[in-house]
DNA sequence: TCATGATGTGAGCAAAAGCTCAGCTCGACA
DNA sequence: TGTCGAGCTGAGCTTTTGCTCACATCATGA
């Protein structure tokens, strides 16, 4: 395993024949990494599956790492894909605050549902390749601009927190519950579950209390 | 790399000497990981860093992936010690509702603070490592039993929620939020905020709502 | 003191996997 | 039909690394 030794940039495919080779490698990698998982996956085991040679996958990339974390930057693209066009949808101004919390997590919950354990396999393995803490923060950085942003919007609905500690925690509970939901699948907490339950979780962090008083409760 | 070779248990050690050995190895496995990552961490290295020859080191683990797995385990009863421990400190019976919610988010979150690089490594790749989701399990399962039979002695302050799922629920959020604040440390949340903000994020989710009206909320 | 088993040593084997390169095919264009 | 370059091939080189084994050393009980 030779580590770093060439990181001479590759050449772009131009015709179809080559973007279709490209595109054969990248789908075999997340085939690799979906179904037998990360030590499964070596750049010769990509190039069969791919149905190329080893020699025309390094024409692409010019390392192990790199074909990875091409295959990261995708997955992470169509994610804030996702959150934007859910912010966009609900930016109608026709849900209630309650209501367009919702149809984010719904998203999210959505979203984790697509391919769980690729998704898994990259968030592992990701940060700490070459550059992996880059593609993890070209995401993560604008996903939480988006949040944040709303939020402010919102500040007549929201009790005194910090909009950047609010932002962090929230992102990081509904990302890391709804993933681990998804592998892991409890009996009784399906998506539609879930989605409530995070809900729940969400709007009573973020709305205001109710002055202590009447309604039961002890000490 | 052989992957599987032989599994064979391996000689217990028994002298002093040899406890020493052991002791070593298994220090220079958490520092190499911590400091160096999970690529670095192959056995001639802990060897050489544990200072003892490659060969004891295989008389004590059968393989790297054993090596790694009796870390991950000691890691583990550690947390669920600490947890175990907050549990009776709280049970006393002297703390209300909110007060024990607050300590034992406390206890989470210096438990994460103690080696979080550590925690990390072994946290995204022991699951795929033989035995490794055992390991996993002998900690997680008895932590959210915990938590869940406290839950259930505090029915009459909590909203309606099927236990299993709320204790999935927040046993993930704590975890997840409380190890990434230990690894990016955002500016402005340090560990007592953290605790705070935890404990408002559980507190929302669990007490009883109160009833809608007075209380100034829009929508 | 000696025997015996536990413990320690490290050169080196073998397999895995990243990657190269010399030469091939294919297709666009003249 | 010929040229030229983009694209493709795969045997095999090289490095890494998990692991073995023949031998040395230590500790303990008789």
């Amino acid at each position: 395993m030779p580590s770093i030794r060439s990181e001479s940039p590759r050449k772009k495919p131009t015709q179809a024949r080559a973007q279709h080779t490209v595109e054969s490698i990248l789908r075999a990698t997340a085939h690799i990494l979906r179904t037998a998982g990360w030590d499964a996956c070596n750049t010769n085991a990509v190039a069969k599956r791919a149905g190329v040679s080893i020699g025309s996958l390094y024409q692409y990339f010019p390392s192990k790492e790199s074909l990875v974390t091409a295959l990261a930057e995708e997955h992470a693209a169509r994610g804030l894909g996702v959150l934007m066009e859910a912010v966009s949808a609900a930016s109608g101004g026709k849900l209630s605050f309650e209501q367009t919390v919702r149809h984010y997590i719904r998203a999210m919950v959505a979203l984790h549902a697509v391919d769980p354990k690729l998704h898994r396999v990259l968030m592992e393995q990701v940060p700490r390749l070459k550059g992996g803490l880059d593609v993890m923060r070209r995401v993560s950085t604008p996903a939480a601009a988006l949040v944040r942003s709303w939020l402010e919007t919102q500040r007549k609905h929201l009790r005194a927190v910090d909009l950047d500690v609010a932002t962090f925690t929230l992102v990081t509970a509904v990302e890391a519950v709804s993933h681990l939901q998804m592998l892991e699948r409890p009996a009784k907490l399906d998506q539609e579950l879930m989605v409530e339950e995070l809900s729940q979780l969400v709007l009573g962090y973020l709305k205001i209390p109710p002055p202590p008083g009447p309604p039961g409760r002890a000490s």
